[in-house]
DNA sequence: GAGGTATTACCACATTTGTAGTAAATAGAC
DNA sequence: GTCTATTTACTACAAATGTGGTAATACCTC
């Protein structure tokens, strides 16, 4: 039922949070990633998200006898880099102030960064009278 | 066949190209969405989604005689601070780098900035040798 | 006021996503 | 070796999403 390696369709948002527990555990069963999350799904739910990700591309399955592991097969940062740019390009329409007002709100950032945010959303509405 | 107004379920990725629409046009007909589009989608799909949108809160209707006029019905900034967070939260589990990264290397951003980016990024690295 | 046109209202359907059931194969425990 | 638990393989199904058909309604022009 999972279909065939179709090239980088992207991650759904559930699969992200099941990625970033791949990249986290380098190389696992789908027990091993299951026990990892939040534990609100099941673990053939895991299980399906794990193949169908596979057959995304993101995950690679090495066979160690009969059990299946489950290995990122591509790198995080690349990933993420993709996953920000279309972000960034398709919701927020290339616009940088929603980030920075995000940033300049946090509250585990030193205060150089927060100052640097806040003085660029100064400048942002400077330029609109 | 619209669900009634259940709310506040996110707009999936398509829904939000529209909503950009929405918020620049202000107040406008399912036509004058749909030709303000990149012209991709039948004008009845445009109208489709906008249904959807409005039920999930993010357009109210506006009758002008037979006419319908979308208009948004909550704040571009709220929306987009909203669809940041979660999108930092769950996708980038709240590491900053990966936005660092992609702010680092745009090229419509002052020098300041990317020099901003760049030496946050430097610092991060010095952290795990 | 009949006929074409625009708009709405309602419905259909394929695909994707989230969540599991069921069955088959395999591995240990006795 | 037989039984029980784990792991896999295959299947099911509802909700969400993307796309557009159909029918009814209101408008506008002759």
């Amino acid at each position: 039922m999972i279909e065939k390696n179709n090239p980088r369709r992207p991650l759904s948002r559930t699969e992200w949070t099941i990625m970033q527990i791949c990249w986290r555990l380098g190389r696992a069963t789908a027990r091993q990633v299951h026990e990892a999350s939040d534990g609100k799904r099941d673990y053939r739910t895991v299980k399906t998200l794990l193949d169908r990700m596979a057959a995304k591309g993101f995950l690679r399955i090495e066979k160690l006898g009969r059990l299946s592991l489950f290995v990122p097969a591509v790198a995080r940062s690349r990933a993420l880099s993709e996953v920000v740019t279309t972000f960034v390009d398709d919701v927020l329409e290339r616009s940088v102030a929603p980030l920075y007002l995000h940033l300049a709100e946090r509250d585990d950032l030193s205060p150089e960064e927060i100052a640097f945010f806040r003085r660029q959303l100064e400048k942002d509405n400077e330029e609109e009278p």
